[in-house]
DNA sequence: ATGAAAGCGCTAACAT
DNA sequence: ATGTTAGCGCTTTCAT
């Protein structure tokens, strides 16, 4: 055995690997264990700071690290502890400023806490989706943070096989077989309705659009609680559910052209919102004045627009840190107190629904 | 040896570990192999198809892997074979519109390429940026496309040394040690002001913002080359540059207050816009009668206001596109033909510009 | 507290 | 064409 890895006293070691190529090779705790004379356990304890390691051979082994520009080899480190300090979070898109948000959170979170975090988007494609949770389990990942875009139902038992800890964010129904976050879309439906009817709307009409139906149908529910508590019911027929998002603008056009005209609209979603805004403009009618505008999910053009628009607007940043936190707890073993958390969303008052001091400037 | 790693038979199977347990136990291709009874070889060369296996077996094997549920695993792949199909994307962030479309474009070609993403955003924090790609490197990634947005030169040793090819997008300067892809920014800043002087506009104010000086000024060249070629250098004079976010709004209001009011603005960048717009507003002026308005990097407010607002936009599909193949082209050994690569800019023209017919409506 | 050695699941080199 | 086996770099268990 000409060149030993170790000292030339043990002999269970590479004989192609001197340290004279530790230099081009990528640098292993074999390296460091030579460099600082300690073993490679010691090397892994002290790199770990996992057991108590004298202060000299610590102080040495950190040196002999440094000095090599070792960096671990998490591929390696998890084969052998299945865990990979990683975790997913799957979102529909990342044009929609709501799961850009999400995603931004997300990351602030799994950079706080020292763990990688992998993003991937589905586009709404099922197959697209699959594929990437695959590539998920593949790679170990520690646990998965979820917008469900898709029907996720098939992919719990593989993904509960492989020891995956899932946390749904957002798109969730009622009952779920996987722990919950997501605003409270009722409660969301009720603070824009309320607004838009003590600020003096009463006919207001209601538009969604179809890739939910099932919160869409939520935050109609508390827009018609609102609508009732304020006696408007009767006065507010003129909503519709469920459109496309090109429908949404010929919809609206149809409906402010009409006899009797609704005195507000509540849009419902920000792609609600892409349709509706332009419905608006095209028909010449002034907002707040003519026509009063709340929209549900903040982003930036609604600030860009003068008037600047009334939100009701999810906390996603919340969602994002109950979601990290309750992932965490499910990563480490912990049981749930709370397996479905719903946070309340917040109502961001601007020019858009100010009816009796009509159109101000942008300022 | 009191449990061996492998059965009785042929004294190289596990004992400890069954095809009973293959059903709670994540499966392996050692339970594949057993199952399809063939070797671990055979089932490594059927699942990544590699070399020619008899048909039969190559069926046994991959009903077996179907029958297992089974999910290779990259960590233990990638510890072997040193790559992860694995590739990273670094941005400043994903809240800028360019970046998002950039980020999903990118994952698009991935999974395209049947390649995982991993995507970072630096928040433009040089600190961040480091300890981000240092967890890359532990993460023996193939690859990286990086829009630089801190000083990425220290780490170029550390990324070559863990054979991570890099390739640098969007934010680049004329010179780099690196590959680099990007639009030409001189070129824009020609299109959008030929665009402006062409539709009559002559006293035209360019503003941008100081995140990248060297980029800004090359837009501001191409500004000015129109300019000359329309003789309209002295009739220019109030451009601004290297305004932080908050202040180009203040200073779009002084320079809009003043004597000789501009009858355009150039805002060259969508950061640059988002001080402008609420400037012209709050001074109550019209676009495009009293003020023409362009702007460089499309975003979504810009088709949503009214008018809607013409822009030089970046061609950030084709710059992804391009990256990733370069990307592609270095991991697998070869030869850059071209290392720096510029792409051209598109005018889109909108009602801003439109100085003849004054304001129009939305449609 | 430290060292020795086994082995995580896979690929690749080699043998047949 | 198929099987056998070493070993990737690390963690972990067991000795000491």
């Amino acid at each position: 055995m000409l060149a030993g890895y170790y000292h030339e006293a043990s002999d269970h070691v590479p004989v192609n690997r001197s340290m004279e190529d530790a230099r081009l090779r990528e640098p292993t705790i074999h390296d460091i264990a030579q460099l600082a004379r300690v073993s490679v356990g010691t090397v892994s304890n002290v790199l770990n700071s996992r057991q108590s390691v004298r202060e000299e051979l610590a102080l040495r082994v950190t040196n002999a690290a440094t000095k090599l520009g070792y960096r671990r080899n998490l591929n390696a480190a998890s084969l052998r502890s299945n865990q990979t300090d990683t975790i997913a979070a799957v979102v529909p898109n990342i044009e929609n400023a709501f799961f850009a948000e999400l995603v931004s959170a997300i990351e602030r979170l799994g950079v706080a806490d020292r763990r990688g975090v992998m993003f991937l988007t589905t586009g709404e494609d099922e197959d697209r989706a699959r594929r990437q949770i695959h590539g998920l389990i593949s790679r170990r990942i520690d646990g998965l943070l979820l917008v469900p875009s898709f029907d996720f139902l098939p992919m719990i038992p593989e993904l509960q096989r492989y020891g995956v800890p899932v946390v749904l964010l957002d798109r969730v129904e009622a009952r779920n077989p996987l722990p919950t976050v997501a605003v409270d879309n009722r409660q969301a439906g009720r603070l824009g309705g309320n607004h838009l009817f003590e600020a003096g709307y009463r006919r207001v009409a209601f538009f969604g659009h179809g890739h939910e139906r099932w919160i869409l149908n939520q935050r109609r529910e508390g827009f018609l609680d609102a609508a009732r508590a304020a006696s408007a019911l009767e006065l507010c027929p003129a909503y519709e559910l469920s459109l496309e998002p090109a429908e949404i603008r010929e919809t609206t056009v149809r409906i402010l052209e009409q006899g009797a005209r609704p005195e507000a609209i509540f849009a419902a979603s920000n792609i609600a919102a892409k349709g509706v805004i332009p419905a608006i403009q095209s028909l010449g009618l002034k907002v707040p004045e003519d026509v009063g505008l709340l929209v549900m999910d903040d982003f930036e053009a609604l600030t860009l627009l003068n008037p600047a628009i009334t939100v009701v607007a999810q906390p996603s940043q919340r969602i994002a840190e109950v979601g990290w936190r309750m992932l965490r707890s499910l990563i480490d073993g912990e049981d749930l107190e709370e397996p479905h958390v719903r946070l309340l969303a917040t109502l961001i008052v601007r020019g858009s629904t100010n009816r009796r001091s009509g159109r101000r400037s942008g300022r």
